[in-house]
DNA sequence: TTTAGCACTCTAAGGGTGAGAGTGCTAATC
DNA sequence: GATTAGCACTCTCACCCTTAGAGTGCTAAA
């Protein structure tokens, strides 16, 4: 059996019906509804048929037809039509980003808050992690008296900072040297990429702070790419949709996304700007069924920078989403890199 | 009416018995379970003054009693036993702490998670704003062509960072040099004590640069005391207490929670390093009702640094959450002093 | 003053019922 | 051969009723 354009619409007109409302979708109500130009009885002889290809399910015998994962998967594929973002829904976004703000921390933190709010979804969004996010500067700067604080600036605006122990008798002028040293061989060399040729170089030059540039280095390592700053709300927007009236499942979901490691493998998996769909099964988590993801990635400069996320109930508005997703990246990497290489170079 | 001795007892009963149960409590339990040496009928004569009073509650007429918010008051104030803290609870604090922690941030960040997971209630820790910070160290660090970073470290470890934009033709070494001379001036300075005095004599050495000086001068005063890292978790452990099986509540609740305002509010009011108890209306937020927040402030070399809350039900197990709180305030203070001030003066 | 006994009240859980929505099948129609 | 009207059937959900259970207040006795 094949989908023949009649199915498609029938199989299309299901999934609409049932985000909108929630409730399993009737033949009468699509022939009332979508005038398709057949009666209630043909489109139930139809739904019989997408019910056996897999498209389609019945919760229970006498109910209407609820679209299943493949369902979904064919509705996202082939018929979804995302309707593009309203001219004030743009300007709200571009309002956003155009108060004044400080940081790449607050753009985030902006970004999650209005996807939430466009979507109705809980948002996810992690800072820059960019691939790979190169050193800029390297700083040691002196705090207690045994004590220094490494700074390191990425060159897409993130800063770090560890402490680190002192040797005794160390001066400040000490500190200043090694931070020059290392600031030229390390600018503009991904953290992953420090080799043992760079370190002997180092080693070379700062022979006699050895062990404590030992400490330095396993510093620098330990900022390694992941565990940035993630941003995470809207969640008692989510609760709004019927499918968490369960509180047992609210706990799990609650669970989760209070671990950051968690929501940090939700966007790990996106490697580039596109926007992707993962229904139901396909977000490999266990204690999170029913729910879909749309992550979509947004640049800087080009290259993939970081990723932003929406969590919602597999019933979720794809279309929707993915539109307000892509303008949203669209928007943030414009932001983005006019913040952090300046409105004449972006 | 006052309240002897065999009124305390009933009162103190029920509340503790409400507490463990979340059950209205009836006078053959509180006979069975408390042994206080009268009959049913005696404690539901007591029981009946304690409601006339105002202490206790029917939630209807042939149910146990409840306690009423004065109820909780007055246990809190007059009537529990703080038990303290197990000696296995003091050590899985301990080695909560002595796992390698990386800056002021891990440990709000584990402090709260620890704190929750003790109380099973929310936990709300604020990292230290400090009363004032000071100013560490101050770098000006090159970032792309015609942008800087600031970089800014106050003497408890937190680390700010604002970009600016470079007027033309200032070099790398031009940079270095205001950078020594911001740190002459204001290392040890309170961001909020930065006075014209001190502004005047900066401009003095950096005539050349007055107008790129003002930018970094405006930089810093945007830093503020105000919103530091706020850690939240443990909503998910609250969810387990039946007075949130109400879906409404939760979602309320929830979009409170996800405001930093919000929290900051909650905490802001502590103002020492007691424990302080609110219970209830006490609590003055409308949207949260039913909830009591207990709040304790930690400190670094005997001043207030920040504080930490407890955000649960009004039937909250107030002498146990009474007791971690003093104790996990007491060793968070002392790991904060140890990190910024070294093991030795501390 | 305390206690036993008892009638009374209120809730929450269980079970039965009927309306409503939707289906699948069959036979008639285009 | 595809489509449709008609109809019997199924299943859920909301509603009501009933009852068990817990707890009370009152009264009278100890």
């Amino acid at each position: 059996m094949q989908i023949d354009e009649r199915k498609q619409k029938i199989l299309w007109a299901v999934v609409e019906d049932y985000i909108a409302t929630a409730e399993p979708v009737g033949s009468r109500t699509i022939a009332r509804k979508y005038k398709l130009g057949v009666s209630p009885a043909t489109i139930r002889n139809e739904m019989a048929d997408l019910e056996e290809m897999g498209l389609l399910e019945q919760p229970h015998t006498s109910a209407g037809r609820v679209p299943s994962y493949l369902g979904y998967r064919y509705y996202v594929d082939f018929l979804m039509h995302p309707p593009g973002v309203t001219d004030e829904e743009k300007l709200l976004i571009q309002e956003n980003y155009r108060a004044k703000v400080q940081g790449v921390g607050e753009v985030i933190k902006r970004t999650g808050q209005i996807l939430s709010e466009l979507t109705s979804y809980a948002a996810v969004v992690a800072a820059p992690y960019a691939s790979p996010p190169a050193v800029k500067h390297v700083q040691l700067v002196p705090f207690t008296g045994d004590q220094a604080m490494v700074l390191v600036v990425m060159d897409q605006g993130a800063v770090h900072h560890r402490l680190l122990d002192l040797p005794p008798h160390i001066t400040e002028e000490d500190l200043a040297k090694i931070s020059q040293v290392l600031n030229a061989k390390l600018r503009g060399i991904g953290i992953s990429e420090i080799k043992l040729t760079i370190l002997h170089e180092i080693y070379g030059e700062l022979i006699r702070y050895r062990r404590f540039v030992t400490g330095v280095m396993e510093a620098l390592r330990s900022i390694g790419p992941g565990h940035e700053q993630i941003y995470l709300g809207g969640l008692f927007k989510m609760l709004n949709q019927p499918e968490f009236k369960n509180l047992e499942r609210v706990k799990t979901l609650l669970s989760l996304l209070e671990q950051e490691d968690f929501l940090c493998d939700l966007l790990a998996s996106q490697t580039d700007g596109s926007v992707r769909v993962r229904i139901g099964r396909e977000v490999s988590h266990s204690g999170i069924d029913g729910c879909s993801v749309v992550t979509a990635g947004y640049t800087i400069g080009g290259r993939l920078a970081g990723v932003l996320g929406v969590l919602g109930p597999t019933r979720m508005d794809y279309a929707r989403v993915v539109s307000v997703m892509s303008y949203l990246t669209e928007q943030l990497s414009r932001v983005l890199e006019e913040m952090l290489y300046g409105q004449k170079t972006g």
